[in-house]
RNA sequence: GCGCCCGUGGUCUAAUGGAUAAGGCACGAGUCUUCUAAACUCGAAGAUGGGGGUUCGAUUCCCUCCGGGCGCACCA
């Protein structure tokens, strides 16, 4: 673009970047011819002091000039300013600082940003859609009892994830994937029924290998009130289908209701029973044989996994015709794959030694590299510093309804997403019901919470002039650009976030929104007697509170009007 | 034994290969007759487990050792 069009019409910060590489690129060129053409790049500088965005360009072309980068760095900027005088119009800075070039914005193109903000609004940095198909997979479970904590990080780590691809413009799907086939629904409908059964007879002994917990029993009793005793007199023949089934609809019921009252909605609830049933597992296992990565033994199809990396080839069909759950992955990928650009799995902590084999997998059957999987570690729940033991098998659950009943769906979704995925979380359940300055949830509605306390303060008038960005030009304070800055740093950081699959950098940003709010609100009142300033100032609260609304809204948690 | 993840101040964490490693908590001192003090300001203290390597530059990538966690089924 061109510098000096800006008069009437302020350029973007995003524009003025564009305009200072496509100069910076020519005037290598010109200075460098040597030099292999590079893209110039920004980045922000962890230090205020250090400009808005530097670039190190200068490093690179140390060596072919012969120099050290400081020297390249100011030989540049001299050229530059030779070559390219209109640019100066667009940057308040300009320097070489130990080899980097940094730059300042001009105020002007900060502020132009602020009325794009006003203008978008809730649609903010929001990228067009740009037709790439993703399939998000996370959170999935076994039908045989409540969810836990564990799924309440993944789903949060997901449905965030899923969010902030949508925001970047990737069509997302989302799918759970229920694990009710082969041996562990038949354990499940044999504890169903031993509960049945006890009903009527206490002494009835319960399956050895069983699902143990109380949570089985309501179902027993709505058989119970359905049917009366009836089943007990019926052979196994008849009873087992049927209460494994039953046991299998209730328990995914509930745990699809305690999935959409955590804020999260899935496109698809997969049945892996489904997929044996309609053909699509031997449909996947072809792909397979066809692809000629298996081979027979004993009767038993295998995998050729150590072809792809894995220690040892794996069993897809038992010598007696049952097929393994690999092969309902083998299916289910394949499905995955054929239907998406880029496929995603978000597993819980136990299926480190998986990643390879399912790579492996995706490789197999034709899309290597299109299949990319993250674990979400394991998380010790503590409460007030004590930590609580749970064991399945001995049937002490902590279930994410508890957890939900007890810190709310705000503070457990923030705290869940709150760490990088790989790193183990300890989650205290004091600490997230604390309604104290050390809990970072309040933190950040609390800044939402101000400003709207703000504009019920405000009249009306000066409302709607402020949302129409008049008087922009005001905005002069540190902490007044810092917080322009600031908010137009949201559509890189979900960029980032969906680059590295790391959700948790959301958080960090809305605690830094809420900081940089914090501090503009304590040094200048709003709401002062000057008009214009009043205005200005207002503007700038309704784009953070924009800006606010949509980072808690990736998070899952809500934007309180008041606290 | 094999594989994966993690070792950062007193503590919990952060840091697309960049500059003097950043925040929260805890500790000390201040700031409300003014828009929500669930906030802000200042201070003290102080960290990348050890050793190699790649790089102009490594908390980040590679190797190795030490320490911690998890997983290693013809279960799903």
């Amino acid at each position: 673009m061109n510098p000096t069009t800006t008069k009437e019409q302020p350029a973007l910060p995003q524009d003025a970047l564009r305009a200072f590489a496509a100069a910076l690129s020519s005037t290598i060129g010109l200075l460098y011819p040597d030099a292999p053409v590079a893209e110039v790049s920004f980045e922000a500088p962890r230090r205020p002091e250090f400009g808005d965005f530097s670039t190190n360009a200068a490093f690179s072309l140390a060596r072919i000039a012969k120099r050290s980068p400081q020297d390249v760095a100011s030989a540049l900027i001299d050229a530059l300013d030779t070559t390219q005088p209109n640019l100066r119009a667009l940057f308040s800075e300009i320097v070489a600082t130990a080899g980097f070039i940094n730059i300042r914005v001009a105020p002007a193109c900060w502020r132009a940003l602020l009325a794009q903000i006003l203008r978008d609004g809730a649609s903010f940095g929001q990228s067009a859609p740009n037709g790439a198909r993703v399939s998000l997979e996370f959170g999935s479970a076994n039908p045989t009892g409540p969810l836990v904590v564990v799924q309440g990080r993944t789903l949060s780590i997901g449905e965030t994830l899923a969010d902030a691809l949508r925001y970047c413009g990737y069509d997302v799907f989302t799918e759970w994937i229920i694990n009710d086939a082969g041996g562990q629904l038949e354990t499940l409908g044999d504890s169903l029924y031993a509960r049945y059964r006890q009903l009527f007879e206490p002494a009835y002994v319960f399956p050895e290998n069983g699902y143990p917990g109380d949570y089985l029993l309501p179902i027993a009793e709505q058989i119970s009130k359905q049917d009366g005793a009836s089943w007990c007199a019926r052979p196994q023949s008849e009873w087992q289908p049927f209460f494994a089934v039953f046991a299998r609809d209730v328990l995914v019921a509930e745990q699809h209701a305690t999935v959409e009252r955590f804020g999260v909605r899935y496109d698809l609830w997969q049945s892996e029973k489904a997929l044996h049933d309609d053909g699509r597992v031997k449909a996947g296992l072809q792909r397979l044989v066809d692809g000629g990565v298996t081979y027979e033994r004993d009767g038993a199809l295998y995998f050729r996994a150590t072809q792809f990396g894995d220690d040892k080839d794996r069993v897809l069909v038992r010598a007696d015709g049952r097929p393994t759950y690999l092969a309902a992955d083998v299916a289910y990928h394949y499905e995955k794959l054929k239907r998406s650009d880029r496929v995603i799995d978000l597993l819980g902590p136990d299926h480190h030694g998986y990643i390879g084999r399912l790579q492996g997998l995706a490789e197999a059957l034709g899309y290597k590299g299109r299949l990319e999987v993250l674990i979400a570690q394991q998380i010790t729940l503590m409460r007030g510093g004590e930590q609580i033991a749970m064991s399945k098998r001995a049937g002490h659950i902590i279930t994410l309804d508890e957890i939900i009943d007890e810190v709310g769906v705000d503070a457990a979704r923030f705290f869940f997403v709150m760490l990088s995925a790989e790193s183990p979380l300890t989650f205290d359940l004091a600490l997230a019901k604390a309604k104290t300055n050390d809990n970072p949830v309040y933190y950040v509605q609390y800044g939402h919470a101000r400003i709207a306390s703000v504009f019920k303060n405000a009249s009306p008038e000066d409302a709607a002039a402020a949302s129409a960005g008049a008087t922009l030009e005001l905005l002069t304070h540190s902490t007044e650009l810092a917080l322009i800055r600031r908010l137009a740093e949201l559509p890189k950081t979900v960029a980032n976030v969906v680059e590295h699959l790391a959700p948790h950098r959301l958080t960090r940003y809305a605690r830094d929104v809420a900081a940089d709010f914090h501090q503009f609100y304590t040094e200048r009142k709003i709401l002062v007697d000057d008009r214009d300033t009043r205005i200005a100032r207002l503007a700038l609260s309704l784009a953070t509170r924009t800006v606010l609304a949509q980072v808690l809204g990736l998070i899952g948690v809500s934007a309180p009007e008041h606290m």
